[in-house]
DNA sequence: AGCCAGGACGGAT
DNA sequence: ATCCGTCCTGGC
């Protein structure tokens, strides 16, 4: 399955942990998208019920997690997490693991208050209903959703996942575990040497040089991540902006998925066609009557309603990830 | 062969 | 403040 440029690494497993969530919690369509392309970086194994994710940590230290529904109950929901790695872990960074993936699928996030402020909304509630328990999730850290989203831009999701799968297979890492392949992403340091010339080979085109700005960026700002976490959303988002290759989509879509503000919604050509299908029952709405509606309408929870329409639509209509690679119509 | 879709940018207005 | 040509690749 995967080119073999970096020699794989292989893990045993070394922890067990227990992660509560506030109820009510959906495990599958929590950590596993409808919506999300496959990356190489995760994956769900249907007959183990388990969804397979890897995690560098500070130090280059390379993750595997195997993680399944807690199973306690409705009352008492939550993931079980087996972890995988070369040597056993320090305590802090077994605390680490815990902030981080608690933080990335939102465990300690009341998700009934989103429900409350739109209980009188009667076509999002029967979406609701249909997907109760998702939670908006991101499992990248901020390097990475910036460049996860700078492959994004100016193209389709098919040729995202092939500039995603020669980056990882170029500059990541391979892992073994529980009899899975996965890669891991590659961190600033592996790209800070690599040349724009470099990357257009990999047919990044005019992104490489955004690519390559961001892994000296991060070199030089070190402290980014922390900074943006403790501002707020004006803040953040005008810090965002000062990133060369983050524009105004990329910036919404991190604060929503990765800063997890809730009333963040980026409208990408796809995004706004679901959304003004649901809205409007018709895709060619002007992108400033959408945003108009979802301010109105959604207010604070704009970003979450979203994120229902969008995942809803995508289980429910197998032709839409067709479509999405393809650039066709639903 | 030539045209178009897809965000960000930067220069022009 | 807003508009528009350009960047790059792949699909038609």
């Amino acid at each position: 399955m995967i080119e073999r440029i970096v020699s794989t690494i292989e893990l045993n497993k070394t922890n067990e942990l227990s992660l509560p969530a506030i109820p009510p919690f959906n495990f599958k369509l929590t950590v596993c998208k409808p919506s999300h392309f496959p990356s190489g970086l995760e994956t769900y194994d249907e007959s183990e019920q388990s969804f397979y994710r890897t995690i560098r940590l500070k130090g280059n230290v390379c993750i595997g997690l195997k993680m399944r529904d807690l199973e306690k109950g409705a009352n008492n929901p939550g993931l079980h997490v087996e972890v995988y790695s070369q040597n056993k872990l320090l305590t802090q960074e077994v605390d680490y693991l815990k902030k981080y993936v608690n933080n990335a699928y939102g465990l300690n996030e009341n998700i009934n208050e989103f429900y409350k402020s739109v209980a009188g909304d009667e076509k999002l509630n029967i979406i609701i209903d249909d997907l109760k328990g998702m939670r908006n999730s991101c499992f990248e850290n901020l390097y990475e959703i910036i460049n996860i989203s700078t492959m994004l831009q100016n193209t389709n999701i098919k040729r995202t996942e092939k500039m995603m799968n020669s980056m990882l297979s170029n500059y990541g890492n391979v892992i073994t575990y529980s009899n899975k392949e996965l890669f891991v992403f590659y961190a600033p340091d592996n790209i800070i040497n690599t040349s724009e010339q470099d990357l257009r080979n990999l047919k990044l085109g005019y992104r490489s040089k955004f690519i390559v700005g961001t892994a000296k960026y991060f070199k030089e700002n070190k402290k980014i991540e922390e900074e943006i976490k403790k501002m707020n959303a004006v803040e953040a988002k005008k810090k965002l902006l000062e990133v060369r290759g983050i524009g105004p989509y990329t910036a919404n879509l991190i604060l929503f998925s990765y800063l997890r503000y809730p009333n963040f919604i980026n409208f990408d050509v796809w995004n706004r066609k679901i959304l003004a299908r649901h809205l409007f029952d018709n895709e060619d709405t002007p992108l400033e009557d959408l945003i108009n509606t979802c301010e109105q309408r959604w207010g604070k929870y704009q970003g979450y309603a979203a994120l229902y329409i969008i995942e809803s639509s995508f289980v429910h209509n197998p032709k839409l990830q067709y479509w999405r690679k393809d650039n066709k119509k639903i």
